[in-house]
DNA sequence: GGTGATTGTGGGTAATTGTGGGTAAAACAA
DNA sequence: TTGTTTTACCCACAATTACCCACAATCACC
């Protein structure tokens, strides 16, 4: 399972380092084949070792093409999946349409997230944290079912 | 279980250590691997025993990607989580990232919590102790129903 | 109350990691 | 083909982190 946060730097090739401390793990798994694709609850990227994906990819194919959201689900993440494989430096090539759709600048942020990475622009991500945190914080909102009975 | 209460410094490397009296447990659980997180709920940290966090995590898995709330718990919570373990002087390094929302300065309290600890400022937590006791020991609220049920 | 051991705190040094950029190969367009 | 852009590979520097040692405050014991 990944987990954990960093801040890194996309540079003006659109390169971006992974941390090193999961690169042995991405290396290993699939011959550190990557699959990068956008999230399509938020404007951030996906990122899956292949062998994750591939299991990704089962499941989607098994959506309804005769459910609206289904179908553009399947067709956002398959269609804008892009190969990636780690450089000599550890780092990974974002396509230009996946920079464009995450928003992208100069400072961007990984989050582990169990089976894949996500990828965000630093100040989106920071923007989008606060508000979260207000929400998960705000006691006059009622917990979903699944929250009141979680012990942590 | 964890329990207690201590101060202690964070130094200027954003260095913490655990009270003596935990760190044989600490460091023989699970090979020394700890895991530390933002509480969301609160601005402080948590601290699992890597082999509690593994537990921790399995729940985070099953709540709902289409839960709004479930989801934000378990990326806030997944994505904020890193690995540390003791330095030979029963230290973990806290990244900054974690220090600067648990708004960590000099001082910090530590307080054991059963599977794990919570780490606040000092003063961010005196304040919030005061004015939770005020809150507990005001008559006119109504206690939930397991409060209500709960004799101490 | 004195003495010794333990614990908490600070800082120096060396290795690792993140970042930037140069250059050559490859892909694409004209 | 030729010219232009994009991608891959290499090297180098700077910042961060891990590891080590040292001191000071506290606690336990005689």
């Amino acid at each position: 399972m990944f987990r954990g946060f960093s801040t890194l730097s996309v540079d003006s090739k659109g390169r971006l380092a992974i941390p090193s401390r999961y690169r042995e793990r991405l290396s290993s798994e699939t011959g550190g084949c990557l699959v990068l694709t956008l999230n399509p609850m938020d404007r951030s990227l996906w990122l899956y070792p292949l062998i994750e994906w591939e299991f990704i990819e089962t499941k989607l194919a098994d959506l309804s093409d005769f459910d609206k959201q289904g179908r553009r689900t399947k067709q956002m993440m398959r269609g804008y999946a892009a190969d990636c494989q780690l450089d000599a430096q550890g780092r990974i090539l974002i396509p230009q349409e996946l920079r464009d759709y995450a928003q992208l600048k100069k400072q961007a942020v990984i989050l582990g997230q169990g089976n894949k990475f996500e990828i965000w622009d630093e100040n989106a991500w920071r923007e989008q944290r606060d508000q979260w945190l207000e929400q998960i914080g705000d006691e006059s909102g009622e917990p979903s079912d699944a929250l009141r009975s979680l012990s942590l």
